[in-house]
DNA sequence: AACATGATCAACCGCGATTTC
DNA sequence: TGAAATCGCGGTTGATCATGT
């Protein structure tokens, strides 16, 4: 069947971005916002195509962009991420704040998969061995290797994640929530993983906890899980004890599940011991 | 100084997923 | 409901810079 290209390339600009086109797309998404991809360029009189300008926007002109280059502590989320998540750089992309996932692809491929080759103990990266374009299909799609828990990810998602818990559990929840942000029960404030993993030298409870959540289901819950927002459990606490045997987690999660009641039980100490997480259908946020 | 080689990273390409009509 | 349009992702390429000889 095949499709038509994403636009005409004919007379359009390709290549290295001048510094007036930078500042073309720049003020024209300050204006109008993102999106709407394919029309833009014609809009913001830009010769290029619409693929071109997101990613132009994407990985050099968002404001919040993150210059410099990758510390340490960003560099071993990155390897505990990729051991989780695989070759899926936007979502590793999305626990490293002000990060693009093409740079973390590229410091992979340059610094880390390099490293590790050395070392001879992660076989299924060849970052300049054979070109994965050479791999069996199931390899590409599943670069998942002995001792390394790949989470497959789907674009899906649910109204709803509510944990029904009572104290016990919920306490064992912060205990490990403070592991990923010490300041949880107080602030409202989006979790920013770097800063806290800068911040906690022992986060294995968070990359067990993770895989607690691997083992429990299945291949949308942890994905779904980093995307929680913490701050509104928190919040919930705030508001009385009583509100909390019922509280909203803001999340994604696979409608698939939407009856799903998972009982976290594990050999680990930090996971939620007893408690459920519901996905509920068709409400919305508690907290929006 | 000149050339070769390696490293880095911005940009491109193709495809699958999702949305729109 | 299916086709087309659009978006977003991951793999790859190639220009440029750095380093070595």
């Amino acid at each position: 069947m095949g499709r038509s290209p994403c636009c005409s390339k004919e007379g359009l600009n390709r290549g290295a971005w001048t510094a007036m086109e930078d500042k073309i797309l720049a003020e024209y998404i300050k204006i109008h916002g993102e999106g709407k991809w394919r029309n833009l360029p014609k809009r913001a009189g830009l010769m290029r195509c619409g693929k071109s300008c997101r990613l132009r926007w994407l990985n050099y002109l968002r404001p919040d962009i993150k210059r410099g280059n990758i510390t340490h502590d960003e560099e071993e989320l990155i390897i505990r991420l990729h051991k989780l998540l695989g070759n899926r750089w936007s979502l590793i992309a999305g626990r490293l704040p002000g990060r693009t996932d093409n740079e973390i692809k590229n410091y992979w491929n340059t610094n880390i998969g390099k490293k590790i080759q050395i070392q001879g103990d992660h076989p299924n990266h060849s970052p300049k061995g054979r070109p994965s374009s050479q791999l069996p299909q199931e390899q590409k799609q599943h670069p998942t290797i002995e001792g390394s828990r790949v989470v497959h990810t789907k674009a899906t998602r649910c109204t709803k994640v509510v944990v029904t818990c009572g104290p016990q559990a919920l306490d064992q929840f912060h205990a490990q929530a403070k592991v990923v942000e010490p300041s949880l029960a107080t602030t409202h404030d989006p979790v920013d993983f770097s800063k806290s993993i800068s911040e906690e030298t022992n986060y294995d409870h968070l990359l067990n906890f993770m895989m607690d959540f691997d083992q429990m289901d299945g291949n949308n819950f942890l994905s779904d899980f980093l995307n929680m927002d913490f701050s509104q459990l928190s919040r919930l606490e705030n508001e009385g004890e009583n509100s909390i045997n019922t509280c909203a987690v803001k999340g994604h999660s696979s409608p698939t599940s939407n009856d799903q009641k998972a009982l976290f039980v594990s050999d680990h100490d930090h996971t939620l011991h007893g408690s459920d997480f519901h996905i509920e259908p068709g409400l919305e946020w508690l907290c929006d």
